[in-house]
DNA sequence: CGTTGTGAAACAATTCACAGCG
DNA sequence: CGCTGTGAATTGTTTCACAACG
C-alpha cells in the first residue's frame, strides 16, 4: 500500500520497526534467522558506537574494560550496553569486564564487517567529493569502487584515485565491481533514477544524503542523512527552551493564539529543502 | 554520572529519550510547557519530512491533501501521520483533508522556523566547505553566519562568501554574530574542544560529523551524523540478508562457530572509525 | 459520504534491580 | 566482592479501529 516496501527508512530515527520478520504464513526458521534477527535496530546502531569506543582503547593498550566504563566512552548508560551486548552473545567475566578484543571480534562479526563491502558514491559534487576524498571510505571494509556523475567534464576525471563514471553505466559498473552500497550524493530531482540504476545493478543497500523518500523494492535497505531534518530537529529544541524559559515567568494558564517565541523570518522552506541540490 | 547531560545525542537512532521532563521535585508548569513537551521525539522529526512532503505540494500548487497521499508522500502510514499531526492541532476537515498552507504553516511553527537561527560551520575540510559551499545552507531559515578552521593558510579566505575565522575566536565570534546552531564537521582529535567553545560561544545546538561523542552540558543539544555508524548499519542488514538466505537452504539447527558470512577481510576497523577526519 | 482525530491495544525499547557467578 | 546477564517493570511508539463531524 505504502511505499512498496521502503523498509527502515525513517526521516530521522531511523530506529524504526520493521515489517518484515513478522511472516504471518509460517513459523519457519527459527533458530539461526533469529541470531540476527532478534538484535533490535536501535542495538545494532550502537553496537557501532561501541565498536569505536573499543577501538580507541585497544588503541591505548586497554585490554579490559567494565559495562560502567564502555558506557561512558560511548555516551550510554551501563544496563542498555550490557543489554545491547546480550544480544550478540555472552563475552563478559563476571566481576572483571568484557576482554576489548574480544568483543571487537564480535561485534565486527555481527555487524558483517568481516566482509568487504564495496561502496559506490553517486553524485559528485560537494558532498560526493568530500565522500570520494578520503582514500577509501572509511578505510578498509568500505572501498570506494565506483564513482558517477553526469556531468561530462567530469566523466573520466579520477576523484580520490578513482576516475568517474557515467551515471548511465551505474548498471553494468556496479554489476562488474561487485557494489553492495550506493550512496546518493545527488541532488533530490535525480535520486530515484539513480537509486533505480543501483537496486538494478544489484546494490541492496544504499544511504541517501538526497531529501527525498525513495521506493524501493523491499529486499533494498535504505538509511537516510538529511541535513535539512537535523537542522529543524535542532531548531524545534531552541524554540521548545525558549517556551519554556517563558513559560517558566508566566507560571501557567497560556494556551494557542500568538504563541510568540521571537518570530523573525518568514521562512523559505522550500529552498531549505531543496538543499543538498549540490551539496 | 555517565556522560553530563548528553541528551539526545544517540549514536544513530538519536529518536532517545530524554531525561529532562522528569522533574521529580515538583509538578510545575504543567499546561504551557506541554504544548511542545508533549511531542515525541520520533514524530518531530517526521515533521520535517511532512514538511518537505508539502512544500513540494505547494510547489505544484496543490491546495489540499488528504493524510493517505501526505503520508504516501512521506514515506509513512496514514494513521502515523494523523497521529504525528494531531499533536501539533487539529487543522484538517474530516471527510476533505488538510489544506496545504496551513499545514505548512502550523508545521513552521512548532518546528520554530519562524525564527531565524544563524549556523557556524567548523572544520573547513572537504564536508565543510561543501555544507558552506551552498550559499546560505538551508537558503533561508538557516544562514551560515561564520565558518571556523586552524589552518592559517584558509583563515580570512572567503568560503561560500564567508571569511574563514581562527578556531581560537569561535567564542567572540559566535557571540557578536549571535550563532544558534554550531556544525562540528573537524576531525575527531579537536572536536570535543571545538564543541566546548561553541558552547562557551552561547551556541545550544550542535549539528555533530565527528565521530566522537560529545560531552556538553545538559542544556546543549546535540545531534550526530555518522558515517561510519551508518555504514556498519547497512553492513549488518547485509550480513543478516545473507544469513537468512543460507539459514533458508538449512532450514534450522545451525548454532555459533564460524558463522560463516563470507569472510574475506580482516577489517580495519580503527581507520574505518577514523574517518571525517578529513571528510 | 469520506476523512479526521483519538482512545485503546499492541508492540518495541529502556530502565530497574537482583540473582548468579568468576 | 564486583560485575555481568537478564527477567520484570516501565516508558515510549506504532497501529488499530471507529466515533465524530464537515
Amino acid at each position: 500500500m505504502t511505499a512498496h516496501g521502503a523498509d527502515v527508512q525513517d526521516g530521522d530515527g531511523q530506529v524504526e520497526a520493521d515489517p518484515r520478520a513478522e511472516s504471518k504464513q509460517s513459523v519457519e526458521v527459527p533458530a539461526a534467522r533469529d541470531r540476527a534477527r532478534a538484535i533490535p535496530e536501535a542495538a545494532v546502531a550502537r553496537l557501532a558506537v561501541y565498536l569505536r569506543a573499543l577501538s580507541s582503547l585497544a588503541e591505548q593498550d586497554v585490554t579490559t574494560v567494565s559495562s560502567d566504563e564502555l558506557a561512558v566512552a560511548a555516551g550510554v548508560n551501563s544496563a542498555k550496553l550490557r543489554k545491547d551486548l546480550s544480544y550478540i552473545g555472552s563475552y563478559g567475566t563476571r566481576g572483571v569486564g568484557y576482554e576489548v578484543s574480544v568483543l571487537i571480534g564480535q561485534i565486527e562479526r555481527t555487524l558483517g564487517l568481516t566482509r568487504k563491502h564495496s561502496v559506490a558514491v553517486v553524485g559528485i559534487g560537494n558532498l560526493g567529493h568530500a565522500l570520494a576524498n578520503y582514500g577509501g571510505f572509511p578505510s578498509r571494509g568500505f572501498p570506494v569502487a565506483a564513482l558517477f556523475d553526469l556531468d561530462p567534464d567530469l566523466i573520466g576525471v579520477p576523484v580520490g584515485g578513482i576516475p568517474v563514471s557515467h551515471i548511465d553505466d551505474i548498471v553494468e559498473v556496479c554489476r562488474e565491481r561487485e557494489i553492495t552500497i550506493g550512496v546518493i550524493a545527488t541532488p533530490a530531482q535525480g535520486a530515484q533514477e539513480v537509486c533505480d540504476r543501483l537496486v538494478a545493478g544489484g546494490v541492496a543497500c544504499i544511504l541517501n544524503f538526497a531529501p527525498v523518500v525513495l521506493q524501493v523494492p523491499e529486499h533494498v535497505e535504505v538509511r537516510k542523512v538529511d541535513l535539512a531534518v537535523e537542522m529543524q530537529i535542532l531548531s524545534f529544541h531552541v524554540a521548545r527552551r525558549q517556551q519554556e524559559a517563558t513559560a517558566q515567568s508566566e507560571v501557567d494558564g497560556a494556551d494557542l493564539g500568538p504563541p510568540g517565541t521571537g518570530d523573525q523570518v518568514p521562512g523559505d522552506v522550500d529552498s531549505a529543502n531543496r538543499m543538498v541540490e549540490r551539496l
